[in-house]
DNA sequence: TGCCGGGATTTTGCATACCAAAACCTGTAT
DNA sequence: ATACAGGTTTTGGTATGCAAAATCCCGGCA
């Protein structure tokens, strides 16, 4: 045989047809589809890590959780498997799922990470930005100069995450935003008790950035979303409540 | 309450027990454990994909998987949610999962994204390095030239993959180490066509790269890296089988 | 007191069975 | 050909059972 027969019984040269319909592929916005409960579940557990109901270090015990949300275990299991992949959870071999304890070297990689992805994201997107996309950007700036006078810090996260993920997009590379997000919601976790001090510095950062994204000036967008980052991971390291040395 | 309370069974202060004991925890060695079955299933799909015996776009249905290697569903969709996590296949809501059809313009990002990476990952190693680890890397070198000249397609990807593997590690970003993990599997996928025609320039970039590194000139590998993984995504957008223009 | 050991208990990991809803396929009538 | 109607397949989720492993508890021993 020149292919290797697929073991698997025979269903079509492409098993069910490909999708193909008269209809333009793009924007084909389908019928509401209600949400696996997988995804729900996904969802609410990484809301109860990260507004801390659930502390880091806890046993998380499958039948406790469906019980408390009222699904069975198996949506559950496939949430926590995901949580897993993603860092929020440790899954201990025939022990089950801790909710993650994050340490000070990790948070340190993470943000580093996040350097290298974001500042690569910049250097694109300045390539990239139309005029409205820049508008966009002013909007979201705005926000959060807004939420920092009012000295609202989950709104500064959330501005700040939201700002952040719109230059990602801008990228126009999905495998990078893909990333990008992955690593920043696990920033924002241990972000949080530094965004009200940093929070001041890093608007007028983001100040600059937008206008070098406006002037389509790659580099030093590239230059200050690095310097950007590398300053969020100095400031992580004077928080408050670092260990001392 | 100025903590609030966890909505589960109260089962102590973290749970169970953290782990506690005499003996020291570094490098301590398990008892032989063997693998969930979530993740044979996991890994005999990833290798049925690679190696294209399921072919991109193929529908995989649960049922006949779990069949075809003697466990229950469970655990194969299990391993399908995981095998989409990391981009393998795509599930389509209530119609199941689909070997992933990888674009030409998704290769391109991911070669990208693979090149960010590990480009940061080289400047990171040349700085931590010892001569060991140089004397490991001349070692992974002769493997590859090997492999080369013996024309064995197979080994120089592997060799290929050991290579970049160890430098990562090298890196000692765990968190890096495990994105350049997931993204270089992926690319390895895509890769296989082009690691013959590319092979004698890239290990001659191999070499150059395994000096910079044994000179601790973080700056030269920072720079060699970036132009070898660069140098591949070219040769792949220049690859035989490329769409024409 | 502090440590050890063995049995009871809990929890995971997987199997099996079952079901509703959704998507698909097929054959027929237009 | 196209459209429709009905039967089939597949997913996603529920419920239940069970063996293996890990934990916990408690009593005996030093």
């Amino acid at each position: 045989m020149s292919q290797p027969a697929s073991p698997l019984p025979d269903r079509g040269p492409t098993g069910r047809r490909t999708a193909k319909g008269s209809l333009s592929s793009t924007a084909g916005k389908r019928v509401e589809r209600p949400a696996p409960l997988r995804q729900v579940v996904y969802e609410a557990l990484a809301e109860l890590i990260i507004n801390r109901t659930l502390e880091p270090g806890q046993h998380l015990v499958e039948a406790d959780l469906a019980e408390y949300l009222g699904v069975s275990r198996q949506p559950v299991r496939e949430a926590l498997q995901r949580l897993q992949s993603e860092g929020w959870v440790d899954l201990r071999p025939a022990q089950g799922a801790f909710v993650h304890l994050p340490t000070d070297e990790e948070a340190d990689q993470l943000l580093s990470v996040r350097s290298v992805l974001e500042t690569h994201s910049a250097k694109l997107a300045a390539g990239r930005a139309t005029a409205d996309d820049v508008k966009r950007l002013w909007e979201l700036q705005n926000t959060g100069v807004k939420a920092l006078a009012d000295e609202d810090t989950e709104g500064l996260v959330t501005a700040n995450a939201a700002l952040h993920a719109f230059i990602t997009q801008l990228s126009g590379n999905a495998v990078l935003a893909e990333l990008i997000g992955l690593v920043d919601r696990r920033v924002r976790w241990y972000y949080t008790p530094i965004a009200r001090p940093r929070g001041h510095d890093a608007w007028n950062e983001h100040d600059e950035l937008i206008h070098a994204i406006s002037d389509k000036d790659a580099e030093a967008a590239e230059q200050i979303m690095s310097r950007h980052t590398e300053k969020t991971r100095q400031a992580y390291h004077e928080r408050p409540d670092a260990p001392r040395p």
